[in-house]
DNA sequence: TCACCAGTGGAGGGTTCG
DNA sequence: ATCACGAACCCTCCACTG
């Protein structure tokens, strides 16, 4: 989809259409998730703080995102897809692979599917969006690019919509790219690869793959080595496996208060405890993300004997872990996630068998736990995410009312609002001027 | 007791993508 | 006078096992 986030936007604001628009984090840590092409004529382009994307372009409207409607949205396109062929991957929410090698008996051609898609999803959602048609996967990716329109200084030119790379022009296509480009090259790749001399992705093909792989490690080595060359047997596949299911934040003020972060601990662990439950499974690895006010980033990751499903189990594994990181120099962000899935672990815990809590008349914590956040997950589906939550997460507002603080999926997608927790008061910050 | 080896799994960090 | 979020994959180091 062509400037995804945007386009939905302007669906209901049309008085925008032709006016530099940015989607994305609107606070002093936001970041841009979708720039119209007008906005990306002054250089703002997604993944850029909003604050440099102000300073270039000051006069673009910017709205903080929506991505419940987005996902509604991307669920209508999905739809699009799915009467060309089943065999759709999702890639992100406003893009995906298809499949067509069996519908083209019976709509015609890749190039054909792709115009008449382009034609439904405009004439029904109002939407543009850019087709990339190819052999292989990775080659219709970078096509799709080609077929997108095009925004420089001067204006904005549209895109062809359809971009072809033919059957047996894969290498002539694909050579002449810078090696950028390629998937699976990103910053750190492309100094390696540069300092080799590698400009291109024809570059990247003549060299001897031993040399790759030697810079680059074998898989990834190999992986770019056969890309470069065309080659990539990875099929379309409809239904990838989700491998870990977590929640982090980044906060509007960096946090110093052991409370204020045991408290965002609990309200991330009954996140990815939540959607665990919603999924029907369990984790047995969980992870501690802390990134401080350096931007320096560390993982603590532990893994208990059986799979959990609850914000305490979650929290009780975790909790050690965030005190052993210095947070000495505050913490920025702070993030949960729950990884090696397994159905939840129903007899009692290691922990309940040394403190004898499991008695007839106290049954133990996991279960009770686990019988409370049923009762939870009942409460929000009948009065949304905030109607209830842990009450150690629960933080006193400015007029000194109690707040439960929930993280609402995708609500803070793009960085803290402007309504975030207020500073601290103890002048840590403040001697830092 | 030591050295070595191969395999496995966990932990921590890094990279990439949209 | 700045850097989100969520997920996947890979590499290296290390402990343990036999």
């Amino acid at each position: 989809m062509d400037a995804f986030y945007v386009a939905v936007e302007l669906r209901r604001r049309p008085e925008l259409r032709g006016r530099p628009v940015v989607v994305g984090g609107t606070g002093p840590r936001g970041v841009v998730a979708a720039a119209s092409y007008e906005a990306r004529r002054y250089g703002v382009h997604s993944a850029m703080p909003t604050a440099t994307a102000r300073r270039l372009c000051p006069h673009a409207v910017f709205l903080p995102g929506d991505h419940e409607t987005y996902a509604a949205v991307s669920a209508q396109v999905r739809a699009h897809f799915e009467a060309v062929t089943p065999l759709v991957e999702p890639l992100a929410l406003d893009e995906a692979f298809l499949d067509v090698t069996g519908a083209r008996t019976l709509l015609g051609d890749g190039v054909t599917i792709a115009h008449r898609l382009r034609d439904a999803i405009r004439e029904d959602l109002g939407l543009t969006c850019s087709v990339g048609v190819a052999t292989r996967k990775f080659i219709a990716k970078l096509a799709s690019v080609e077929a997108k329109p095009r925004a420089t200084p001067a204006g904005v030119q549209p895109g062809p919509g359809v971009f072809e790379v033919r059957p047996g022009e894969e290498l002539a296509y694909l050579h002449r790219l810078p090696v950028r480009r390629l998937w699976g090259v990103g910053p750190a790749t492309f100094a390696k690869l540069d300092r080799m001399g590698v400009r291109t992705i024809g570059d990247l093909a003549a060299l001897d793959p031993r040399v790759v792989v030697g810079a680059l490690g074998r898989a990834h080595g190999q992986h770019l080595v056969d890309l470069a060359n065309g080659r990539d047997e990875r099929a379309v596949e409809p239904d990838r496996e989700v491998k870990s299911i977590g929640h982090e934040e980044t906060f509007a003020h960096d946090l110093h208060d052991p409370d204020d972060l045991r408290r965002e601990l609990v309200r991330l662990a009954d996140a990815v405890a939540a959607r665990l439950r919603a999924a029907g499974t369990g984790a047995r690895t969980l992870t501690l993300k802390v990134r401080d006010g350096q931007f320096t980033t560390r993982t603590r990751s532990t893994t208990v004997a059986g799979a959990v499903d609850t914000a305490d189990a979650i929290v009780r594994a975790l909790a050690p872990l965030l005190d052993e990181i210095d947070r000495s120099r505050g913490v920025r962000l702070l993030g949960v996630s729950a990884s090696r899935f397994g159905p939840p672990a129903q007899q009692l815990g290691f922990d309940d068998l040394l403190t004898g809590t499991s008695s007839p008349e106290r049954p133990d914590r996991a279960a009770r736990w686990r019988e409370a956040s049923r009762a939870i997950d009942g409460v929000r589906a009948r009065f949304g995410p905030a109607a209830i939550g842990p009450a150690s997460s629960v933080a006193v507002g400015r007029d000194g009312r109690r707040r439960v603080r929930v993280v609402r999926p995708g609500a803070q997608q793009w960085g803290p609002d402007h309504a975030s927790p207020a500073p601290p008061s103890d002048g840590r910050r403040e001697g830092l001027r």
